[in-house]
DNA sequence: CGGAAAATTGATGCTTTTCAACGTATGTGG
DNA sequence: CCACATACGTTGAAAAGCATCAATTTTCCG
C-alpha cells in the first residue's frame, strides 16, 4: 500500500531499527481533490479492487478498514498491509492493481480518479517528488514489517502489532490502551504470517500474564504497556 | 533496494501471483551519467554504505554482488535484496541510507552524486515519475518477497531462490543451469529466513534428490529443472 | 603447508502447525 | 421469542519443520 505521509495518516509498521523521521508535507492538491472526491461504501468482505484490475482511482478509507493482501497459486495468503481511517491505497503509477484490497468491515472510501492524479504528477515535479517520497517511505514500511515477520517469534510479532495499533491510537489522541481491532484472526494471522490458532494462543498467553483484557475477541485493553513492550521486543 | 527497470537490469524476485509485464523504457539520462561516474572498489566484506549515513550516492553495481540488510537491536539480520551487475541501489529521495549494504566478494560500483539526480528529478517530471514507477517496481519485488519468505517451506524458498537466479542468467544469456552464488550461506540464510544449516541441508537434499550439483559450495549446477520448479512450487 | 573461515552433517529440542473438538456470538425463520 | 445455522474463536494433543548445539570436513588464502 501506499500513502501520502501527513500528520493525519502516518502509518506506523514498528520501526525496529531507525525510525524514520516524522514528516508533515503540507501535500495541499492531494488532499483538495481526495475531500471533493465522491464516497463510495463497501460491505465486510467485499473487495474495493482486486489483483490485476485496470487502476482506475487512488482511494482514501475514510471509515473502516482495509486489508491488501496476496495470494499463492495454492491459497495461501499474505496480508501485506492494513488500512485504517486517512490511509491512501493503490497510490502509484502502474496500470493494473498489484494487490487484492478487502474491506474487513464494512468501510467506506473515497474514490480520486486516477487520471487526475497521473495529470498532476506529469506537470507538477514536486508533486510527482512527493509521491516518490511516499513511495520510499511505503518501501521502508514494507521492508520493515518483513525484518519483522521472518525474524521474530509469534510472541513478538502480535506484541509489536498491538503496540502499532497502540501508538496510531496515540496519534489520533484516542486512548492508547483500547484497541479496536476491526478485522478477524485471520486476517491478523496471515498478516503476521502464524496461524489463526497461534495468534489465539498468544492472545490468551497475554491474557494470562495480566498483558491485556479482551472483550468479545475485538476489542483489547492493555494493562501493562511496559511489560507487552518488552515482550514485542523479545524479552522469554 | 531501488532500480530502474532496463533491459539490463531487471530484477526477478519470483512473482508467484502476476509478474510484471517487462518494460524496457530507455532512461537514457540516468545511464549517461552513470556511464560517466566514477567507479569504486570494494573489498568482499566491506560496506559500500550503512544504514543512518547521509545519502550522497547512488550507486550501480558493475561487477560482484551487493548484499542489503537490515538488523534487529539483537543482532537478528535480514537481507532484504541482492543486487548484481547492473542493479542501482539507494535510488530514492530520503536524506539517509535506510539499510546497510555490504560487498559478498570484491565488487566495482559506480557512485552518482544524488545532487546529479535530484536536479534531474525536480526539472524533469518524466524522469520523476520514471523513478516512481522504480520504486513502484521495487516496491512490488518486496511484498512479493515478503509472501514468498513467510509463506513458504525451506525447500519452496532455496528452489526459488535458485530459479530466479537460474532467470537472471537466461536474461543476460548466459547459462540458465550454472549459477555462480557469489555470498554466503549465512547471506543466503538471512536473506530466505533460515539458518546456515537449513540452507546447507536443504542443497544436500536437492543433491540427494538429483535435482542439482554443487561444485565447491559456490557453482550450482541445475540437472532437472522441471523438478527443481515443481518443489519450488511446493511439490512435497 | 597451515590456519581460519565456511560448509556440512548429526543429534536433540522447541516453536509453531495441524487436526480435532468444543465454545461463543450473531442472525434468521418458524 | 426461541431453536437453529453459521461463522468465528478458543483450547487440546500430536506431529512436523526448523533451530540449536556440537563435531567434523572442506575450502580458501596467506
Amino acid at each position: 500500500m501506499l500513502m501520502i505521509r501527513e500528520d493525519y495518516n502516518v502509518r506506523d509498521h514498528g520501526n525496529f531499527v531507525a525510525p524514520p523521521p516524522r514528516r508533515q508535507a503540507p501535500q495541499t492538491s492531494i488532499n483538495e481533490h481526495l475531500a471533493r472526491a465522491p464516497l463510495r461504501c463497501v460491505e465486510a468482505k467485499d473487495h474495493v479492487f482486486s489483483e490485476g484490475d485496470p487502476k482506475s482511482y487512488v482511494y482514501q478509507v475514510a471509515t473502516g478498514a482495509v486489508c491488501l493482501y496476496k495470494v499463492l497459486p495454492d491459497g495461501r495468503r499474505q496480508v501485506i498491509d492494513f488500512a485504517y481511517g486517512g490511509d491512501i491505497i493503490s497510490l502509484g503509477l502502474g496500470q493494473v492493481e498489484t494487490c487484492n484490497a478487502q474491506a474487513t468491515v464494512a468501510t467506506r472510501v473515497r474514490c480520486l480518479p486516477v487520471s487526475a492524479l497521473s495529470g498532476l504528477a506529469s506537470r507538477d515535479p514536486v508533486f510527482a517528488l512527493r509521491m516518490c517520497e511516499a513511495m520510499s517511505d511505503e518501501l521502508s514500511a514494507v521492508r520493515d514489517h518483513l525484518v519483522s515477520v521472518v525474524q521474530r517469534s509469534a510472541t513478538e510479532r502480535l506484541g509489536t502489532f498491538l503496540l502499532v495499533l497502540s501508538r496510531r491510537n496515540e496519534r489520533f489522541y484516542r486512548d492508547p490502551l483500547t484497541i479496536e481491532l476491526p478485522m478477524t484472526r485471520a486476517d491478523i494471522g496471515d498478516f503476521l504470517g502464524l496461524t489463526i490458532e497461534t495468534v489465539s494462543r498468544t492472545f490468551t498467553k497475554f491474557k494470562g500474564l495480566g498483558l491485556i483484557e479482551i472483550n468479545q475477541g475485538t476489542t483489547i485493553r492493555i494493562i501493562d504497556a511496559e511489560k507487552l513492550k518488552s515482550m514485542a521486543d523479545g524479552a522469554q
